[in-house]
DNA sequence: GCGTAGGTTCGAAAATTCTCGAACCTCCAC
DNA sequence: GTGGAGGTTCGAGAATTTTCGAACCTACGC
């Protein structure tokens, strides 16, 4: 059986819009947003914002998507590793409208 | 005439989202900008988030909305003190549909 | 069993942001 | 012109966030 640790996440009725505007107005925590968008992924698929990013600063960077809501963390069902999941239906039941254009906004940008 | 000084404001194009998500990601520049969304008012007329906020606070609070290009504050062209105004067209040109949702998402929380 | 890939937590140091008094400025009323 | 209301800037200290190594853990392949 799977004993990696389940970590904690706020229930949808907890999510406070400070904190996931908080979250996404980094590049590099938007841009992992933005990868789950077509679906989770494991989170060592997912672009790391390049690869040089020490595992603790990466870690730290899910914790921060995590608390505010934005991603699940889980340990990966049938694998290794974890699996990261965007919460799109909680912000978007609870902050209605807010995720897309977060998201749309960066692909412009590039 | 109005020698009050002119602040600088960053151009339309220079807007960065992850600026502007921060601007936001605060209650106090939050409300401000809810403040605004009728249109222009006057700095002193503007919820300074109670009145107890210490002027040069509260001027830290109107800089980094304006630096952040959410807001505009400009001399007061006929009149006292400085007006606000939010500068609702140039993120909506920016970041089209970003600013509403997160504006209507304080009036449901409060 | 052993090594390793993938990942979290804990400190501590660096960087950023927040808060607020003091000093200063401009306009207006008197 | 004096005074005060309205407001910005500067500087310093407090608080928060970021970065990253070290230690540690689990699952897997061999």
């Amino acid at each position: 059986m799977n004993t990696q640790p389940e970590l904690p996440h706020p229930p949808l009725e907890a999510l406070s819009l400070s904190q996931v505007l908080f979250a996404l107005s980094d590049p590099a925590r938007r841009e992992i947003a933005r990868n789950l968008r077509e679906g989770p992924l494991e989170a060592a698929a997912c672009s790391a914002v390049a690869a040089d990013v020490p595992k603790s600063t990466k870690s730290h960077i899910l914790k921060v998507l995590r608390e505010s809501g934005v991603i699940r963390n889980e340990p990966n069902p049938n694998g290794r590793g974890r699996l990261l999941t965007l919460r799109r239906d909680d912000i978007e039941a609870r902050f209605p409208g807010l995720i897309d254009p977060i998201l749309d906004a960066d692909l412009r940008e590039s």
